[in-house]
DNA sequence: CCAAAAGTGTTGGCTGTACACCCATGT
DNA sequence: ACATGGGTGTACAGCCAACACTTTTGG
């Protein structure tokens, strides 16, 4: 039996955040072939010696500084391309304004909506749409949301995250029962008064990764 | 830029049945190193020019004889063994009437007990509790158990499957209940009397392909 | 004083759970 | 006749969804 040569294996991660009242992914632009200048999600080839969670990781500091945030294996594709490359997509939840985007030459990282995605690369929508329908999945019965605001928020920032992502409107009343009685949550006892009128009362997750309800 | 070898990429595959009462799992006795004589789970690897879906389909056929059953990826890992090779894992249920185990000389197949696992080749068990986690999971919202029983079935062979599987008793009236107004079933007008006593009402899942709730 | 967001309870419907007996059949 | 599994209904509790007004503050 000849030794097999083996195969491509990539790391692709879908981030996702809420900026401007709508769930959006980050982007890059490819300044090289195959795809020059089309947009695709950041990866890369997994290198000899390293774990797919690792890569991911590693993928996900470059494009943002951040280390302990959401991180998830989403699905694994051996179809996107037609070279048969196996790859391992994760997803990941962000708080924009602790993201610091990569600046290179090359490729232009961005935020895109996530609901009107520009021409992809090498079918990178189909992975978006899985991550989405994923995260929103998830929503109901898991606190994933602990990364995509800062340490500490009001209910109503976390209720705008809710209705981005679910791209529907929630009773405040309901919303806060329930959110309030899972107990994932505690009050920080401080106030915010950032660009509001009445200062609101401030909350934190009491686990900063993931939890099931 | 050297061109990098690629990886080594296994599918494996977990193929659940109910039998005895009890959740149940393929294995495979090794004869060959490494670890020889231990058990493992079936799967390959992916060999050039093919996706992993037909990988995992195909094992699964070789196995059981058995194409059209429930067949889902489950995860992909990069660390059971310590050379890096990256497995993708799929997980199955079958009918254990309908499948017909390989007979082989160097690999004897067989099913054990999920719950009392013996010793496995390259963490299997991680994987195997990583599949039994997933379908107890499934069974509250989807349909997966339509290819676990024979085409034609009883409210209580579905009854004793679930039970089997979640280790629990369930309340017949309840159970009956509840299934019986998701919709995903429709009598056959048939009855059976096999073994049983008093003969009862056949019923077949409407669809045999996955549906959520 | 006005605009904007914070904060707070009650009701009705639905869903899930607990629970026990009679019936039809095969041996 | 008896043993075995088939089949059926009700009552209570907990959960979710609908729904509107007052308060505090910043400008």
């Amino acid at each position: 039996m000849a030794p097999d040569p083996g195969r491509t294996v990539a790391v692709l991660v879908v981030i996702f955040t809420v900026r401007d009242g709508e769930l959006q992914v980050l982007l890059i632009k490819r300044s090289a072939e195959p795809f020059k200048d089309a947009w695709s999600l950041p990866g890369g080839r997994l290198t000899e010696g390293s774990s797919l969670l690792e890569a991911a990781t590693r993928r996900l500091e470059i494009e943002t500084g951040l280390k302990d945030v959401f991180l998830e294996q989403l699905y694994t594709f051996s179809d996107l391309d037609d070279q048969g490359s196996i790859v391992v997509a994760y997803w990941a939840l962000v708080d924009p304004a602790s993201a610091t985007l990569a600046r290179r030459d090359e490729w232009q990282p961005d935020w895109h909506p996530a609901a009107v995605l520009p021409d992809l690369a090498f079918h990178n929508d189909r992975v978006i749409d899985l991550a989405a329908a994923r995260l929103r999945n998830k929503l109901a019965y898991s606190n994933v949301t602990y990364s995509l605001l800062p340490e500490e928020f009001t209910l109503s920032q976390l209720q705008q995250a809710y209705e981005a992502i679910l791209s529907l409107q929630l009773d405040k009343r309901n919303f806060r029962k329930r959110i309030t009685t899972l107990g994932i949550l505690e009050p920080t006892g401080k106030r915010a008064s950032v660009g509001r009128h009445r200062p609101a009362q401030l909350y934190r997750f009491r686990e900063r990764r993931p939890v099931v309800f």
